[in-house]
DNA sequence: TCAACAATTCAATAATAGTTGCATAATTGA
DNA sequence: TCAATTATGCAACTATTATTGAATTGTTGA
């Protein structure tokens, strides 16, 4: 995979409204959903929706399909199974025995950012 | 998983340096690397290095540990896996038989924006 | 305590993404 | 063909992120 690729990929789903998109979208399975449902569904302005499911799409984690003049949207799985692929692709520098460490739970929590990947300074709270 | 981690997450990765930066980490395995090292790697100002590190660590994808004036980082891998199971935790509204459909590979190849998500009106070429 | 080093913070600027309303294209059925 | 419906394109605006150099904090060893 290339980086363009996998970076294209987070991005797509680094937005609230995408990942809903997309997260409702695996909910409602193969049948899929029509932009309209959508809207409707997410209460957002359909030139909005609009907006981000060509994003997603274009990203192909969603697929279209024209149906009379409504557009049925579906999401696709097999591009989140290659991102973990590539991300962890090199792990440890091929001695994956090693990698068991880097999958250790580290009591980590992480503290939700209030909008984007953190404020300028510290975290407020 | 919380949302406002899982787009936490997904944003962090969502750009190229910190997508290198991450990936360079877990190639270095649970040894990680100090702050110099990276930015000497990756042929960056070690400003703007501190700054994606930041950002990572925030979101949990890097742990850091002192190491006399040094910092030492690490990749933490178990919430990626965590956020896969946030991303599919609904499928098919619990019918997982129907989710092999959406894990059909669709053929759509993911064209690599320049830059961004997409440029304003179509794609370029 | 000082100079040297490692890394981060700060402030300013540059670059990008997100939202909205209006206008346009495409499809349907009367 | 016309009006209604579905959805996308466009342009302007707002908001957020990324990058840089200079200044600051903290650590080490002489």
């Amino acid at each position: 995979m290339e980086k363009t690729v996998a970076t294209s990929v987070f991005e797509s789903l680094a937005s609230g409204v995408r990942l809903d998109v997309f997260r409702l979208l695996v909910k409602a399975g193969p049948q899929g959903m029509v932009a309209g449902e959508i809207a409707t569904t997410l209460e957002m302005p359909s030139t909005n929706l609009s907006f981000h499911l060509k994003a997603l799409t274009h990203a192909c984690l969603l697929t279209v399909e024209q149906e009379g003049r409504f557009q049925r949207y579906r999401a696709s799985i097999p591009l989140i199974v290659e991102l973990i692929n590539y991300l962890t692709a090199e792990c440890c520098s091929g001695m994956p025995e090693k990698c068991l460490d880097l999958k250790t739970v580290t009591g980590c929590t992480p503290v939700p950012p209030t909008k984007g990947i953190q404020k300028r300074g510290l975290a407020k709270a």
